[in-house]
DNA sequence: GTCTATAGCCAGATAGAC
DNA sequence: GTCTATCTGGCTATAGAC
């Protein structure tokens, strides 16, 4: 929009299939998983022919790379914003919780989609990837809401408290119960409150 | 060995082939995920022809059921080593998550086997499967052992306990850091001591 | 830039000799 | 029961017309 006046519309579809591309792959590698899902899968849901997708990414795995990016910008994008909406180190870690809690009825059909991701990818030979940072900056910056408590041992709870989320995203899609998401964030924001 | 005293070396080896399949199974899906590991994998990780493997098993699906249910009778078995060696619950559950954390290191490199699969088998269109059995085993007798204590809202605790050991165990083996795991099972055993 | 057709490979599963 | 050879299909990736 702030771009070139130049040829907005040729660039602007440019984009845009791409776009398209990596948001289809982000939901049919979240549903299905990364081995399972084909590039004839993304390429479909995204109304695609299959080997146009190789005019954008030269292989499933730079497909892969632009997912994981643009996940790691949505977490970006939701840290800023609550951020933005609540002062507080405890609100803010309490309204992080909530957000993720307020996706429950996805979480038990298909699981948190960065965990899902972590724990696939880190059974590839392909050593430490970047989806290992879809955890790294949520930890990191709960650190930092916990250490501006001035608690001590802020690296751990930070730990803790993705822990307690992430295996509560397990059990729910384990159960297909959205109910323990919802029951969680309430415990969390329990402890937190009893923190401060 | 208390079966019938005719060929028992038959029917020895022969049993003996299919617990080798299932044990090479169990390894490989767990280091490699189900989807990406392929019966040519197991096969040699068992020292046995790959046509043989159907002799055996009629499907991959097959084996994969047969895997999931040696992880139920592992667990069984765990569980019943648990209640023999320790008298009170708190002890009991205190133990649990020793045990999972005593596998730190295995964690680390490939997560906990039993969440790998909930997650990589919540994500097929077969509907809900054995594995679902993996979770709720563990976290029925951590209920059992709550209520045993007293406590009101078992089943609560019992549900985060095991999530909280899940959670765990994904950013250890994301990090690859297995002092996550070990860190956890101090603290889960302070909070349950501090519940009695 | 876009799309069709297909190469090349490897998976699950089978046939049938031994 | 055991194993070799192979069928069939689906996947990634490419070639090349438009």
């Amino acid at each position: 929009m702030t771009d070139s006046v130049e040829a907005p519309e040729r660039s602007g579809r440019r984009q845009d299939k791409r776009e398209r591309l990596i948001a289809a792959a982000c939901q049919v590698m979240y549903a299905q998983g990364v081995e399972k899902t084909t590039l004839a899968d993304i390429a479909a849901a995204a109304g695609i022919p299959l080997g146009n997708v190789y005019y954008y990414f030269k292989t499933k795995n730079d497909l892969l790379q632009a997912v994981i990016e643009t996940h790691l910008d949505e977490i970006g994008a939701m840290l800023a914003a609550i951020e933005a909406a609540h002062a507080t180190p405890p609100e803010r870690l309490k309204a992080l919780f909530g957000a993720l809690a307020e996706q429950s009825a996805l979480i038990a059909r298909q699981g948190c989609p960065h965990g899902s991701l972590c724990l696939e990818l880190g059974k590839r030979a392909d050593g430490p990837s970047l989806a290992v940072e879809l955890i790294r900056v949520p930890v990191d910056w709960a650190e930092r809401q916990f250490q501006a408590m001035g608690i001590p041992d802020a690296r751990d709870l930070a730990i803790e408290v993705i822990a307690r989320y992430q295996g509560t995203a397990l059990l729910t899609s384990t159960f297909r119960d959205p109910s323990l998401m919802e029951g969680e964030s309430r415990r969390v924001a329990r402890w937190i409150d009893a923190l401060g």
